[in-house]
DNA sequence: GCATTTCACTTGACAGCGTTAGGTGAAATG
DNA sequence: CATTTCACCTAACGCTGTCAAGTGAAATGC
């Protein structure tokens, strides 16, 4: 082994170390956040699981929140490859359907990301460590869903006064999130008798597609 | 002026001068609460407002999460005024339509109580500094959702699988939450032609009841 | 082969947060 | 006139995210 050859291992073992600690970051952040919520999920409870200190997280991400949030873009690539899956569904009515259930599933799953990316205020910057502006995950989400709402618009499928493409895609999306959210936040509410979220979402869509239809089937 | 006259006087004004302190910080908290959100709402903040040292609101709250579930319980008065001017309306279906715009009319124009009571995790324990319990505003208000639907099913207006007040009062409350929590936590989504979300509910309430009801009207 | 540079990581701190134990002083009470 | 009450203050605790300045081993340069 040359000196050139040496002197490229080193330094891809270096970089390979790196991105290992990076990733024992990302491990043990997502283990306490998945366990214990976000509050839970201090710097200095990180670093002690993987016997840092608090301050060798900034070597590698540049604050709490965009660490955070570059976990929970990972595990949002699963909602991604769920609804490319569905694209493929001819009928854009019977495609929003499953995009609906499919968007719920996740939320349900991934309850600590869920309620991380979409039910706090978005002081989030998308902007990775090199500044970088990085994909929020409603943005393919949301283009999707239009483009399903649209196409049951040009078809015909919904009633005239839906023709506007956003405000469709905004009831869908937000009926939804609401069930998910509401249910996530106060399902320990004692006074209420909280149906199955999933049963309780399955109606929805149901009930809402067919008074945007223009022509239910019975 | 008897002694005993006296007495009584001073006693008066003395609880008359707490409580107006206890009334400045509940009002330099809803300011602040309301101009700037819940984390800029520190107990620091509110007693320089009134010129008190932090601990002095020690002395009329519990804590921080009393004080500020006790402003919102107060501004929540309204929506329930709101909704039982509803209440008269003999039409269970259409007084079901009124209460959705009224709940998200409240949410829209109070934005910084509704999200702090509907839009965090439960963790209120609402017992108010005497250990009582109070009623949590979503109490009454579920009940009143919950007998309007149930009036609805029992007059046969809706579809006959929509049986399950609790589940078609949870999809009513869930998806009106839903669109006004993502409009309020992503309506700057630079990448998102929001709707007016007023007009959104508007619609999301005719396609939800038109898709519930046994025999819609066209 | 030795001096220099690089850099992943540590030490020790800062400011801000909610909250509390203990003190103070004026007013109410006996 | 002595005692008690109590609204409020002083000073602190432990917690948080974050940063400036070091450290020491590995990589590099001569």
């Amino acid at each position: 082994m040359n000196t050139a050859a040496i002197r490229t291992a080193s330094l891809a073992r270096r970089e390979r170390q790196k991105a290992e600690t990076r990733r024992a970051i990302l491990d043990a952040a997502r283990e306490l956040f998945v366990a214990e919520g976000v509050d839970a999920t201090t710097m200095r409870a990180i670093a002690e699981r993987i016997g840092y200190t608090p301050t060798a997280i900034y070597h590698h991400f540049k604050d709490k929140d965009t660490l955070l949030v570059e976990l929970c873009m990972a595990d949002f690539r699963f909602l991604g490859q769920a609804l490319y899956k569905i694209g493929r569904i001819e009928d854009p009515v019977e495609r929003l359907r499953r995009m609906g259930m499919a968007y719920a599933d996740f939320a349900l799953s991934n309850k600590s990301q869920y309620r991380f990316m979409f039910m706090t205020p978005m002081r989030h910057n998308m902007l990775d460590e090199d500044g970088n502006r990085v994909k929020p995950p409603d943005e393919d989400a949301y283009a999707f869903l239009l483009q399903t709402v649209s196409e049951g618009i040009e078809a015909g499928a919904y009633r005239p006064e839906l023709s506007e493409p956003h405000e469709l895609a905004q009831m869908t999306w937000g009926a939804i999130h609401g069930v998910v959210s509401l249910w996530m936040n106060h399902a320990d509410d004692p006074h209420i008798q909280w149906s199955p979220p999933r049963e309780t979402i399955r109606s929805l869509v149901d009930v809402m597609i067919r008074g945007a239809l223009r022509n239910p089937t019975t």
